[in-house]
DNA sequence: CGCAAGATTGGC
DNA sequence: CCAATCTTGCGT
């Protein structure tokens, strides 16, 4: 099908988001106009201030801002100099958590997702209701899925211990 | 203003 | 196992 997810999907308990984004269809539109669709097939929730491993848990910050707004947005970073991570931010303002996407069809790893889709600092914030670049689409449902402790984050104490990775 | 650490990856 | 590479938050 290709129709796009609505604001209200975002705007929910992003520990319900993660994993309904599974089997989705993460689309870019490229500055030349080529449109790729990627299922997504692996992502981790990162779940407000409270949460250690949650870049939000370090407060407003210039980083963190947009965490902080109604969910349905883009949260990029660049981590260790290299890769731009992408994270789809879900709940309601204030909520301040977000989805990392660490993998989709052919392109397992959060810092190759980045690569393939050509992120950068210009899609912090971007819109994933009206942006003409990047957006969600839905698709049929996944059934079955599989949960893990989240990866890269052993700093984060009780935290670490979250089954908040969902993948295929 | 300096510095250590980081939601990673790829090469040795 | 470890370097790459640079932004960020925090301490001085």
């Amino acid at each position: 099908m290709n129709d796009r997810l609505p604001l209200n999907f975002f705007l929910r308990d992003v520990l319900d988001v993660a994993p309904s984004l599974l089997g989705k269809l993460l689309v870019r539109q490229f500055d030349d106009g080529r449109i790729e669709r990627y299922p997504i097939t692996e992502v981790e929730a990162y779940r407000g201030t409270e949460d250690r491993a949650c870049h939000a848990s370090k407060g407003r910050t210039p980083r963190t801002e947009v965490m902080f707004q109604q969910g349905g947005t883009v949260y990029v970073y660049l981590i260790y100099g290299q890769y731009w991570l992408l994270n789809l931010v879900a709940g309601h303002e204030g909520d301040a958590s977000a989805v990392l996407i660490r993998g989709i069809e052919g392109f397992p790893g959060p810092g190759r997702v980045g690569r393939e889709l050509q992120l950068d600092r210009s899609f912090y914030g971007e819109s994933l209701s009206d942006s003409p670049r990047i957006w969600v689409e839905d698709a049929k449902s996944v059934t079955e899925f599989k949960t893990s402790k989240r990866i890269g984050i052993e700093y984060a104490g009780e935290w670490a211990e979250k089954l908040w990775r969902y993948y295929l």
